[in-house]
DNA sequence: ATCATTTTTTGATCTGGATCAATTTTTTCC
DNA sequence: GGAAAAAATTGATCCAGATCAAAAAATGAT
């Protein structure tokens, strides 16, 4: 695998720390509809999916189903919290095209880590990209209308209709799929 | 500087690198009311808020004051995307409380990084553990009504009407003061 | 192609919480 | 301790978006 080039500038890493990184990954190409990690279960992996889409999701006490967050193309992520702490993960993530993914065991990134500096530094990245978009997030959500979401969601992922389902869309954006459907029609 | 129980076992630092990274802060007390950083400027700190209450806020362009986030005692805290790419902060930070706060600049942490494993560990730390709670906030906000919110913010935060004002908190939650102070009185 | 299932759209109704406005309570500070 | 300012409460109205229901469109399987 090669590390996309966001991480390389970012992280700063030695050329040797990055093919070794690159190397530790193994490549799995998978199905659509396959789960990466379970809600309650303990996530053993750190995902990087390479051509693909993901999408990590849980249930409501009422039964809905609601969209956390989707992973598209060149992105790191796990269930954070459930991968670092061996704790079981709060959601589920399924694949929603065939993809190719890589992944990296929790040990195996472990013994890089203890060795290798540079590993700290790419581990650090990628829950700083997430913490990041994260934030942009929150920022986002409160006090703003159906619309704005729908219009700032367009805005910095214009294909997302192409890939994903309505009703995924909607819970991400944490309205109705009517609503959803009626906003893009134009009401 | 003590650096917090939490982070040492987290981030498993030698017993070396936890006083070098716990000497590098500066000791700071400061006034309620001062501004740890501005939206529209670069932050050039990460702070340790040892023991007080900060809050980050944004104003929206109808003019808006919208709190994003609340730091109490014992916890690591900057405009991450800011100090990390020195681009101006989104948000502004100011303190609710007189409070005891260290400070570390960019360039002191940088030089860390380079010649200390350990110090990419603990930057790493820092990020995950916000990472994990805004991941949870954004669990929680999607289709949840502004009582279920209320009852959320209660639970893990109970003394958290001592100390910020109404209208902080309801913007934290994203619902409007009255709305909080009509749940708050039971209706 | 055709039928069945899934997904999306459209329609009608209802409600939680926003908004606007005015008091009341609490805090601040001469 | 009393006036002024800030914060919180209470009341009345209104609307964005949820919910419920059903039709239409798209997708998939045989």
């Amino acid at each position: 695998m090669r590390l996309p080039a966001y991480i390389k500038s970012m992280a700063q890493l030695s050329a040797e720390s990055e093919s070794k990184i690159a190397q530790a990954f193994h490549r799995r190409e998978l199905q659509k509809g396959e789960l990466l990690f379970r809600q309650g279960e303990v996530c053993h992996h750190i995902f990087y999916i390479e051509k693909g889409l993901a999408r990590v999701f849980y249930n409501t006490e009422s039964g809905k189903d609601v969209t956390a967050w989707f992973f598209a193309d060149n992105n790191f992520f796990t269930a954070h919290d459930s991968f670092y702490q061996h704790k079981p993960a709060p959601n589920n993530c399924e694949l929603l095209e065939d993809s190719d993914v890589y992944t990296l065991t929790y040990s195996e990134m472990v013994a890089m880590l203890n060795d290798n500096h540079d590993m700290a530094k790419f581990a650090f990245h990628t829950v700083y990209l997430l913490a990041k978009q994260q934030a942009e997030f929150i920022n986002g959500i409160k006090f703003q209308s159906a619309e704005e979401r729908y219009n700032a969601l367009m805005h910095h992922y214009p294909n997302i209709f192409q890939r994903a389902k309505l009703r995924h869309i909607a819970s991400f954006l944490g309205i109705t799929q009517e609503t959803l459907s009626r906003i893009r029609g134009g009401k």
